[in-house]
DNA sequence: ACAAATTACCCACTTTTACCCACTAAGCGC
DNA sequence: GCGCTTAGTGGGTAAAAGTGGGTAATTTGT
């Protein structure tokens, strides 16, 4: 289970550091260092699955008929830029140009936990997400 | 159940004593030294969580639909920031340098008890949230 | 096929964290 | 009051995590 919130730099090579507690769950629960990096379609972040979390979210696509146009953009857009990473010795992978752009990546990169995925976006648009989730949840009352 | 309010000192390394008494909560109430630390969305606070009731946190937040912006803003802030510590042999724990901002935590810590969790305040904040929560309840009909 | 660019892999360094030991101050009983 | 226990605090050290860079292998383009 990813949870928790890191900051890593990305180096001139454009390599990320994958945090050392998710490499962990990774090992741990899912018995294999390998990730699947994709955009997140809905926010300018990217997001990353292990294998097997991958396979179930590819079943759920599989499962809906294919000339839904949701499906076809989803397609496009998410499968399109999914690869497979396998991180170096020092636990480090080399995202592409296209999705550094995507996500707005420079350096300081912010690693978030979401229970089975965990999302990968620039320090800075990180922040502005968080103040703006802050400022939703403020006048709301919350059962939890 | 925890009770009572404790000031103590982060060191320069960041370190944060957890008070005795919560320790001691820990253990009998829940048989391990535990904790889970997130961001209190509401307020400029830490909330810990003994593991069982953090897992209480989580079912009821999965138990509401995934598209729903509160939930979506409520995982980005809390659970994103959720982390589990191990106190050290003194009853310490390294919280990192953005929690520690998000509370505007300096040296003087308070530790507030609240019921099945307890909280983490900058001692300054703590005194103004006491002061205005006073306020609140000076007009109030209290029945307890 | 060859040169240039890119990528993967390895080694070395720096910073951070975890763990342990020791000291001080505050309560408690005798 | 004196010694004991316990909570809180400070600091050293070894391991781990993060970072930078060189070189060989691979890919790409011509």
């Amino acid at each position: 289970m990813f949870q928790g919130e890191y900051t890593n730099n990305m180096d001139d090579k454009g390599r990320l550091n994958i945090p050392a507690p998710f490499r962990d769950v990774l090992q741990r629960n899912y018995n294999e260092p390998t990730i699947i990096v994709a955009r997140d379609p809905q926010t300018a972040c990217l997001r990353a699955y292990p294998l097997q979390e991958w396979k179930r979210l590819l079943a759920k696509v599989g499962a809906r008929p294919s000339n839904d146009r949701v499906v076809q953009a989803f397609k496009r857009t998410v499968i399109s830029s999914a690869q497979e990473y396998h991180p170096d010795k020092q636990g480090r992978v080399l995202i592409p140009q296209t999705l550094r752009t995507y996500a707005g990546m420079s350096k300081a990169t912010v690693f978030a936990g979401s229970v089975n995925t965990f999302e990968i976006w620039d320090a800075k648009a990180w922040d502005a997400q968080l103040t703006s989730s802050l400022a939703l949840l403020q006048d709301q009352d919350l059962d939890f």
